[in-house]
RNA sequence: GCCCCCAUCGUCUAGCGGCCUAGGACGUCGCCCUUUCACGGCGGUAGCACGGGUUCGAAUCCCGUUGGGGGUGCCA
């Protein structure tokens, strides 16, 4: 049907309403266009959809910049950077659509329609149809049935008249639909207070911004059949040059069978950055919702993805967020990142949290050195690192022992146990990894014939307040003696 | 009701007629490593919704059934 553009053509946009706080499948579908934009060195712009007043909010526009900031989808043209087809809030673009809207009323292709819901609905039960929507009543009123209308002081909404006949296309990610024009009713551009909608603008601003593609969600795959027409007329007369092609993008489903609703916990974009996850991890996993790299393989740069990505390889199927499965992602590229980049990545946290200073002072950056090495490698989330060095910072007075860890490894036994480790440790001249590990292996192992994990569980919750942290002799190094000591006599209070 | 979309392990997927007694990942189970947790390693578990075709041959193509989802607004 369409042909494909050439590579340095493709014009694609994300284009969200700031509504509420960003959700999950904004990431996926903006991270795909992103993507395919990249792939065909083509422009990706940001449009903002906020012709709905009522529901707009300043702290939903912030958030939609913080998210894709964090993200590092950046954007060729939109809000900030600007671009040539700006302005990018629709709410600045008002006279674009009223012009519209004179020219395709001048060119014949909409019609004003007078006719209430009640009306609609009472002759649908009349003729029996079983069409739903709009029947097109008011298509052919005449200059005295208008006259007559506008007498009775009606309000007219302005009524796109879709052609007769079958309205098919080429999808990126379905092949080919097609619906007849029987099922597409009339539909409204245009309140009757004159304000444009959502139907009339998201395809003049693509139109206007030359948009070639359009990836977007399978809720608006329904909507496709009346834009498509609606790009026709607009070229008509003279905006734009025809529709774009589409591709209707699976949706991301939560529990169950239903979508993942925005106000499921786990639809909230920002809220993986503030549980410690990387931008690459969340945008890997999302990636996978719906195309694969290849085969055997999950875990992937977005260079790669970019070098990759094909919208012919998405998978039409609705896929299941699966935050394990997530958390298992972002764990992968906890992992590929250097000790120097988790530490400087989990900053924020440690700053927030209070477990180092703020700004960081050099004793505890001093510290942060040594201990990072020991936590990098074991932690998921960079939320992680806050549990597992808090003990190390803290001031003594403040020190607490989770209690319920606290109940378990320190009953009696267990206090025997830190009793001997006192004994065994207080005397050492060296306060060394080596020779920490070497006092408590002879008097613990050797000594009282324990098995590692019975002997070593006390002494570790003594000493870091955890039953989970850092390797123990290690930990008690960087602890110190004095605090060490401590801390091991205080568990035995 | 009508229209449209979808259908491979519990989940995400690979597969685009023979390489498939269906591969990978997450999960889960077992084992190993081990100073905890985690990491890592090894192994197991489990699937082509159903019925017809087409074909020498079907997870792959076609039709139907069933099941799920969406749409059917002066929301986006």
């Amino acid at each position: 049907m369409t042909e494909t553009p050439a590579p340095s053509a493709v014009r694609v946009r994300m284009a969200p309403s700031p509504t509420g706080s960003p959700h999950v499948g904004l990431v996926r579908t903006a991270l795909y266009n992103w993507a395919f934009a990249r792939h065909h060195g083509g422009t990706f712009v940001f449009r903002i959809e906020d012709t709905d007043v009522a529901r707009n909010t300043q702290e939903s526009y912030d958030a939609l910049l913080d998210l894709f900031a964090w993200l590092g989808l950046d954007w060729d043209e939109g809000p900030v950077v600007g671009g040539p087809h700006g302005p990018y809030r629709q709410s600045e673009r008002s006279h674009l659509y009223r012009d519209a809207l004179e020219r395709l009323t001048a060119a014949g292709h909409t019609y004003r329609c007078f006719c209430t819901n009640d009306e609609v609905e009472a002759r649908r039960k009349a003729s029996g149809s079983k069409l739903m929507g709009y029947d097109g009543f008011c298509r052919d009123l005449d200059a005295e049935q208008v006259a007559a209308f506008e007498a009775e002081g009606r309000a007219a909404v302005v009524r796109f008249r879709m052609p007769d006949g079958e309205v098919a296309f080429d999808d990126l990610v379905r092949g080919r639909i097609s619906f007849h024009s029987d099922h597409v009713p009339d539909y409204a551009l245009a309140r009757a207070n004159g304000d444009p909608l959502y139907t009339l603008v998201n395809p003049v601003d693509d139109a206007l911004m030359e948009i070639t593609h359009v990836l977007r969600g399978e809720d608006l795959l329904s909507s496709t059949p009346r834009q498509i027409p609606l790009y026709a007329a607009l070229q008509d007369v003279g905006i734009g040059i025809g529709a774009p092609q589409f591709g209707h993008l699976p949706y991301v489903m939560g529990q169950g069978n239903k979508k993942l609703s925005k106000r499921d916990p786990e639809a909230n974009a920002l809220g993986y950055r503030d549980a410690g996850f990387l931008p690459e991890g969340l945008l890997n996993y999302v990636a996978l919702l719906g195309w694969a790299i290849s085969g055997d393989r999950d875990v992937f740069t977005l260079e790669e993805m970019v070098a990759a990505f094909d919208i012919g390889d998405v998978n039409p199927n609705p896929a299941r967020f699966d935050l394990k499965k997530a958390d298992a992602i972002n764990a992968s590229h906890m992992r590929l990142l250097s000790v120097e980049d988790v530490t400087h990545r989990a900053l924020p946290f440690l700053k927030s949290a209070g477990v180092v200073s703020d700004p960081v002072s050099d004793a505890d950056a001093q510290l942060l050195e040594l201990a990072m090495p020991l936590v990098a490698e074991r932690i998921n989330k960079l939320t992680e690192a806050v549990d597992m060095l808090g003990f190390l910072f803290v001031d003594e007075a403040d020190f607490t022992r989770d209690p319920a860890d606290a109940a378990k490894l320190l009953d009696d036994d267990g206090r025997r146990i830190v009793q001997a480790s006192y004994d065994a440790v207080v005397e050492l001249r060296e306060w060394s990894t080596a020779s920490i590990q070497e006092a408590l292996q002879s008097a613990l192992i050797e000594g009282l014939a324990l098995k590692p994990r019975v002997a070593f569980g006390p002494v570790r919750v003594a000493v870091t307040g955890r039953r989970v942290s850092p390797p123990l002799f290690e930990s008690m190094e960087l602890l110190g003696r004095e605090r060490s000591l401590a801390r091991l006599q205080g568990a035995l209070a």
